[in-house]
DNA sequence: TTGTATGCGTTATCAT
DNA sequence: ATGATAACGCATACAA
């Protein structure tokens, strides 16, 4: 069913079709209105590769999503993402597919991949931002947006750790705890923004922080998160609380508690961060600094829109968008 | 950069850069070769809609992948499925895109949403089958595999749920348990396998199931365990093991046990179904059924693939992929 | 072996 | 307000 089937039926010339079913001002409303009938009667559908072809718009978002263990798409936080990048992509118009950086047994860039497809623009809410592959698509101008990263003029969507730290750091902190201890994960972009304003936060509560209370452990391992855990309690001044890279990487910790026959907590306290789905069903609940991913998804298609559709002239932004304190039972309350 | 462009620089037609970009048999080596080089150089890359336009086939595969909660993209099983599939078809040469429903802000149905992206074939991991959307969908001739769920005339991936059912309950036997309970999920098609395959095994193994161990749960919802595991506890005759419908929804079960002062497995025994990621972090470690999800996905792609290549004359296939048990610690081993 | 010509379905330009 | 026509980039039937 194309519009030349419409055409034939309407009596008219596909180009008079194609003019009503695009709403163009320059075609009467009798003809728009027995056309749109038509159109709908027939069940007509534009042909997406043709228009693409015809317009060089394709109305679609390449999305990299390499699945690398932790942060794949098994995660609650960039499943959410995902989830509302989705949903706003399409009510905005835009599909999105997948790119792979390879095409049958041929290995292809990024940028090539996406050309290939046409695509719009591309989001990026995982990846490895120092690949040199990744980097050649953040310089070839096609239209960006990160996630908790951002390129020289890019578009990024970043969750607000900073804050998210702050006020995890002070809730703990106005429970009465004055020894507190950091496992952060690896190192990342993210992971020196949250122990920067882990320190500035503690520093500004007039807490002081032994070099021994931050620890280095991983995201979404809780290996990592059991040795460190067990070297913070074998410290002679040991934590009251400890802060986990995230909620996975908690579960770790607990078992190592646990383990040495301590509870949570009454004889010490956990917190985590990122408040994915799953940790409601942990007993005791989990007190964690929930990350807005959906919003975060959300913010991203619009972001990537904007620049989509404003061409050139945009002016990448950075959207920080804020999280929001999970008070749970781990977190204890301790006499000043 | 077009074919035309290559044709120029290399002092040929368009239709000779097509032949032998495409490994046409009729063009001189020589010929073919140069053509290669130079597209190689200016780093050719076809224009996937004219490509499209002109042969009807769009080397895409549509998806549907709704997330209502339990199912989505979150969850361990379905995210392990979407990555065999992505790789497997990127392996082939397909890229993959979502498909749903709607285009910008008007309602579509899935098969004109299809049909608009000129898809060469669909995949449906998660959705609901019952949904009449769907069921056009498997009845427009598009290429179709399921997972899970078959419809009459479409490839499917069917996780072998009879035989894993069967294997934990005998494992579970042969640890010297004849009092076994099975939470299962809501009504669908997996849960009537799985109960139907449990009470099989019970019969065959000579065990009797009262009425009262077959209770109805909830897939991934920690609630609905509980509440279940409360009135199996309180059973005169109780259980020594219980079956959860999947490792998530184990975790609520867990809870009740331990609110009850019950230990695990010296109390109790339990055992998950899934074998997802994150439960190998638990202690004491779950017991549970692991499926192959990404051999799963693997599967959906090549099973599509060939159903696309192969065109009308396909027969299509039901594939059973096997799982394997994950023996843990929270199915105890009792006196005979 | 190579080239010419046509059309895939659409949009856009320019007459009418 | 409408229509004839060209062009988007590619693949292919057919002529040379």
């Amino acid at each position: 069913m194309t519009i030349r089937m419409i055409a034939e039926r309407c009596g008219c010339s596909t180009a008079t079709v194609s003019k009503a079913l695009n709403g163009a001002g320059d075609v009467s409303r009798e003809t728009a209105e027995r056309v749109r009938r038509v159109a709908a009667e027939v069940g007509y559908m534009p042909n997406a590769a043709a228009r693409a072809l015809k317009t060089s718009r394709s109305y679609c978002f390449g999305m990299l999503f390499q699945d690398e263990g932790s942060g794949g798409l098994g995660h609650g936080f960039f499943a959410g993402i995902l989830n509302g990048f989705r949903d706003r992509a399409a009510e905005l118009g835009y599909d999105i597919f997948f790119i792979s950086g390879c095409l049958g047994h041929r290995k292809i860039g990024y940028v090539e991949h996406a050309r290939y497809r046409g695509c719009d623009g591309v989001f990026i809410p995982n990846e490895a931002y120092e690949d040199p592959g990744i980097q050649e698509l953040a310089a070839s101008g096609i239209p960006l947006v990160t996630i908790d990263y951002a390129y020289e003029g890019c578009g990024s969507v970043l969750s607000d750790n900073v804050k998210g730290m702050a006020d995890l750091v002070r809730y703990i902190y106005s429970m009465g705890h004055r020894r507190i201890a950091f496992i952060h994960g690896e190192d990342t972009y993210v992971t020196r923004i949250r122990v920067r304003s882990f320190r500035d936060t503690c520093e500004e509560l007039g807490l002081e922080v032994p070099e021994e209370y931050l620890m280095v452990g991983k995201y979404c391992r809780s290996a990592a998160s059991e040795e460190a855990t067990r070297r913070l309690l074998a410290l002679e001044n040991r934590p009251t609380c400890i802060i986990y890279p995230d909620d996975i990487a908690y579960l770790g910790g607990r078992n190592e508690i646990y383990r040495q026959g301590l509870r949570i907590p009454e004889d010490i306290s956990a917190a985590g961060y990122d408040g994915i789905d799953f940790i409601k069903m942990l007993r005791p609940s989990l007190t964690t600094m929930w990350q807005d991913a959906e919003l975060i998804g959300v913010s991203a298609a619009d972001e990537l829109a904007r620049a989509v559709e404003q061409g050139r002239g945009c002016v990448p932004r950075q959207i920080i968008i804020p999280g929001k304190l999970l008070p749970g039972e781990t977190v204890g309350r301790l006499p000043v």
